[in-house]
DNA sequence: CTGAAAGCGCTTACAG
DNA sequence: CTGAAAGCGCTTACAG
């Protein structure tokens, strides 16, 4: 492909014959032009090829014309889906979006973040589970910046969009009122995941308040497979009758495992999961899980950032949803004592 | 939150006591300051909060710092799987990662395309099933362009990463080697999937060739689930015993239907995916599909882009994976037709 | 090793 | 309604 230089407004201006000053006002199709220059000059434009050079219509013009959307883990359906309903919202708003993934430690982060500062964008909104409270606050002093998924973070003076913090107790409270008392939780490093961080946390403190013993099963992501399949192995095998994770690929991870292993679920072990978008809802997994309504956080987060953008001075707003418990068939009553040496 | 007024390279450099020139080649870590200046800089423009204007710096330098990455439907777990290891590939060339959605019809795509030209990137990804040639093609004149997941698009001229045409026929004799010969293929415009398209038609060929009798299934996404479950529901009433899917979201889609309904699969009707990524690929769904070796595909589409980026001229190259026949266990043996009154 | 100056491709008061 | 000119925040020959 012998690529095609670059036409610029200057030439597009010397073939319609006016000044440069002309043509970027027809072709920002400005009123203060005659309707019939304007046409011309976009005809003469069409024709050149011309693509405005948005780096320095975005310099000269100090006004952005796209949001920045930072989300780790697009494979993971919910960030996926996120991504996606802020797409729609930001297109029926005329902006341009762009993604950038976040970064996995704090320096990359930091770089992901500036990357997309430097680029001057009208506003940012960080779904990414994997993102620093620290990152998310530099890039605040910069734009507006809403974070969807987080929590606890009102300290911070940002602008959230969260799920209802009773939705972890909602889980706990169906996982206890089927009898389990010795509780498996798979847990994330704070600074890996915010996000899932507050949540095994929070089942921890809601199973222990509701009498039960908590075995906490460290689960790092890909890499750690082997290590993570031995824990929960071990835990099961102490006596767990119940597995809960923050995440539905987690849960699915456990299922296959329970699955390889021979062990009944919800018979023997129960699986909760977290999030239930996409295929993790569907009837066929039938895991139990905690849907949030993707949809409608999506759109909270776009119009929290646009107010921003439009200049909404106030302190940090922060929306909470509430989600739903989905009841599938991989949580079930503890099996009784009697029945263990069955 | 009040945001900080944006420090420029002027203020590091008044700060710092040098000339901006001085300060943006320190910034820049050039061999040619000494390493006294360089680090001075560095410190005072840290402790500024100095941010480097991509715009600028890229317009000034006219050597571009991003490459970008055009999915849609991210939500659909082999995209996003396919922008997860970009994003890696990338992150290793010290490059940054611009992701944009594609946009539906042609106006938005080439709308979302000049978006991403407009900014000068050095290269751009497409890996949308939803992406008309013409509009890569367009992009094409102005950078490189790599596209993943398209088959017969050689005439364009543009780089390629697909799966062997040979994938579609391997599933396919797989349904013709369980006896089936009345199979139903789920169907999508062109225009809205090109991907699709050609995977649909090579369904229908194949199944042809092999002297079964085809029945179309329109599926347009979003917004027609009664109308395709209605359709669904015909043909498998006029004597379907397979239905084939051009990518595994729809399979289970039609597992769930299927479900519903209360028939049984594969006892009465068989049903395949097509990409094996994510959790589609788990035993706990048991699809039978079409694995894509998306690693290595998004590992080839970064290294032609960067061939490319880095002035390799000759023709377009087109790399051809293998995929794998996963079976899973939702194909099956058609039933015999004694077994029909059963 | 450092600085003064020109220029990247646009936009936008300002003046007509 | 249109044009000449200044300027957005950088980089980079060029000259020292």
């Amino acid at each position: 492909m012998n690529r095609r230089s670059m036409v610029g407004l200057t030439d597009v201006a010397r073939a319609a014959g006016v000044s440069r000053s002309t043509a970027s006002r027809a072709l920002r199709g400005e009123d203060r032009v005659s309707e019939e220059t304007r046409t011309y000059v976009a005809d003469i434009a069409a024709s050149l090829g011309y693509v405005r050079d948005r780096r320095a219509a975005d310099l000269a013009s100090n006004s952005p014309t796209a949001v920045g959307l930072v989300v780790r883990s697009a494979e993971r359906s919910f960030y996926g889906e996120i991504a996606s309903r802020v797409q729609d919202k930001i297109d029926d708003l005329g902006m341009d979006l762009l993604m950038a993934n976040g970064g996995d430690d704090h320096p990359a982060q930091m770089k992901a973040l500036d990357s997309l500062i430097g680029r001057h964008l009208a506003g940012l909104i960080i779904a990414s589970g994997r993102a620093s409270l620290p990152a998310a606050e530099h890039a605040a002093t910069f734009l507006p910046v809403v974070l969807v998924g987080f929590g606890s973070v009102s300290a911070a003076g940002i602008d959230t969009v969260s799920i209802d913090r009773a939705s972890e107790s909602i889980m706990v409270q169906a996982v206890l009122g089927e009898g389990h008392r010795h509780v498996a939780v798979t847990t994330a490093p704070a600074d890996a995941s915010l996000t899932l961080y507050e949540r095994w946390t929070s089942f921890e403190t809601f199973l222990q308040a509701g009498g039960a013993t908590v075995v906490l099963i460290p689960h790092e992501g890909i890499g750690d497979q082997g290590i993570f399949a031995q824990a929960l192995r071990e835990a099961i095998e102490d006596g767990v009758t119940a597995v809960m994770c923050g995440e539905d690929p987690t849960a699915v991870q456990v299922l296959e495992l329970l699955h390889e292993w021979g062990i009944a679920c919800p018979g023997e072990v129960s699986v909760t999961g977290f999030d239930g978008s996409g295929t993790f809802s569907s009837p066929l997994i039938g895991l139990t899980t905690f849907q949030q309504p993707v949809r409608q956080m999506a759109k909270d987060a776009v119009d929290l950032l646009m107010a921003r953008v439009g200049g909404l001075q106030g302190p940090a707003e922060h929306r909470v949803h509430e989600g739903e418990l989905l009841r599938g068939r991989t949580l079930g009553p503890v099996a009784r004592a009697d029945d263990e040496s069955a």
